[in-house]
RNA sequence: GCCGCCUUAGCUCAGUUGGUUAGAGCGCUUGAUUGUGGAUCAAGAGGUCCCCCGUUCGAGCCGGGGAGGCGGUA
């Protein structure tokens, strides 16, 4: 067993990478989806039914853990690991994200954001080096740098300013991080959908020196044609030895298109989300099963899907749980999404191994163009 | 039997002195959702204003009659 973390690229198709990054608490096969599990949990899943749909990691989240339980709490329980029943990696974000979309009153510094709880009002502050401690007190496997992610469209000047700060913080994030053997740190590019930006972030970041690095700043509401236009040139700016994680993203076609562009690593809390309001992915395309077109079809979601909700369920029937408004409704499509979405995971890396990607992509989207199966 | 109150969207209800195309909440039909607030937002459909007659330029609203519901009472 490795006690460091190190990454291996084992096979390139075009842009598209098939690799492995070793860990102490074991393997992630890339390119990797990661499942959300901000508050110490993905919402409606037990962990080890997480880990049957062929999830190697989970996030966590610095910010919604500082605020409940505390991350001096979970340290003193053992770890977020052993805390929520996940012994296989896991990466934190560093709170920054949050900071920008959820926070009510939020000062933003040199130093760091100050803000007010959602939850309670109450006011905290981070910075790179508290994001850091408090990383370090959950047990993350992969830390994330403290960034500022400024939503877009932006004007040019300000995505300058917010990632040079993002920059200094990365350094002082490095700092902070010190030499922690068996423990990833990772860098966040920044620089919205400025080429040049983009290239200064990332030669700022490589002179820092990280694990791995992410391209952050994307899935932010600049829609997909722009992220791609970014994705086409951001990941060859970064080291290749590294993985390349990018955050936030995505819906199936954009984390192909991620994959094709040299992404190793993407989260996204659609599968999880979209389970608790009803909408549901599938190699045909998005079902939303809100729709009264599925009250009297007796057929299941997906009959080429192994989950339990497709194996045991028929679209009636998840259709009458979500309008009843049912715990398994969100159990049951959850668990069908993240199915779904490391299935396709799965298939990119097999394609990828056999240098097949341009013909398994061409058959993703042909299927889709198909539609979901006709209403009886 | 008598007295009182009530009847407006699928449900619960507003509706000004009688004045433009009768409204709300929920529900319903859809859409959005990308480093998660089981959240939120957006759009749409839906009316014989219980029925009939009358007054009026004009009636959900005023008058008369009828039907149905709820309560009280002998």
């Amino acid at each position: 067993m490795t006690t460091r973390v190190s990454f291996e690229c084992l096979a390139t198709d075009g842009a598209a990478r098939l690799g492995r990054i070793d860990t102490p608490r074991g393997a992630i096969r890339t390119p990797a989806f990661m499942p959300v599990g901000t508050a110490a949990t993905v919402k409606a899943m037990r962990p080890e039914s997480v880990a049957e749909t062929g999830a190697d990691i989970l996030l966590g989240n610095t910010y919604h853990l500082m605020l409940r339980p505390t991350a001096e709490r979970i340290a003193r329980l053992g770890g977020l690991h052993r805390f929520m029943n996940w012994e296989r990696p896991i990466l934190t974000d560093s709170g920054g994200f949050q900071v920008m979309s959820l926070a009510d009153l939020r000062k933003l510094t040199e130093r760091g954001v100050t803000f007010r709880s959602h939850i309670d009002g109450s006011r905290h502050e981070l910075t790179p080096e508290r994001s850091m401690e408090i990383q370090r007190c959950l047990g993350s496997d992969i830390v994330m740098c403290f960034d500022e992610c400024p939503a877009l469209p932006a004007d040019r000047a300000r995505i300058a300013e917010s990632m040079q700060l993002s920059m200094r913080w990365a350094a002082r994030s490095r700092a902070a991080f010190g030499d922690r053997p068996g423990h990833a740190l990772f860098g966040i590019q920044q620089g919205g959908l400025e080429r040049d930006l983009r290239e200064e972030s990332a030669e700022a970041l490589k002179a820092i020196g990280f694990d791995g690095y992410a391209v952050g700043g994307l899935a932010v509401g600049e829609g997909q044609e722009a992220m791609f236009g970014v994705l086409d040139y951001a990941p060859a700016m970064l080291p290749a030895d590294r993985p390349r994680y990018l955050m936030g993203v995505g819906k199936p076609d954009d984390i192909v298109g991620a994959v094709k562009r040299g992404i190793d690593m993407m989260d996204c809390v659609l599968p999880t989300r979209s389970g608790r309001t009803g909408q549901a992915f599938t190699p045909r395309g998005a079902v939303n099963l809100k729709n009264a077109r599925h009250q009297d079809d007796p057929r299941p979601l997906d009959a080429d899907c192994a989950c339990p909700a497709c194996r045991s369920y028929s679209r009636a029937y998840l259709h009458h749980l979500f309008r009843s408004g049912e715990i398994l409704s969100a159990m049951l499509l959850t668990w069908h999404n993240l199915q779904y979405y490391q299935d396709l995971m799965a298939g990119m890396r097999a394609a990828i191994a056999e240098g097949g990607f341009a013909a398994w992509e061409a058959a993703f989207h042909a299927r889709r163009a198909e539609g979901d199966i006709p209403p009886l």
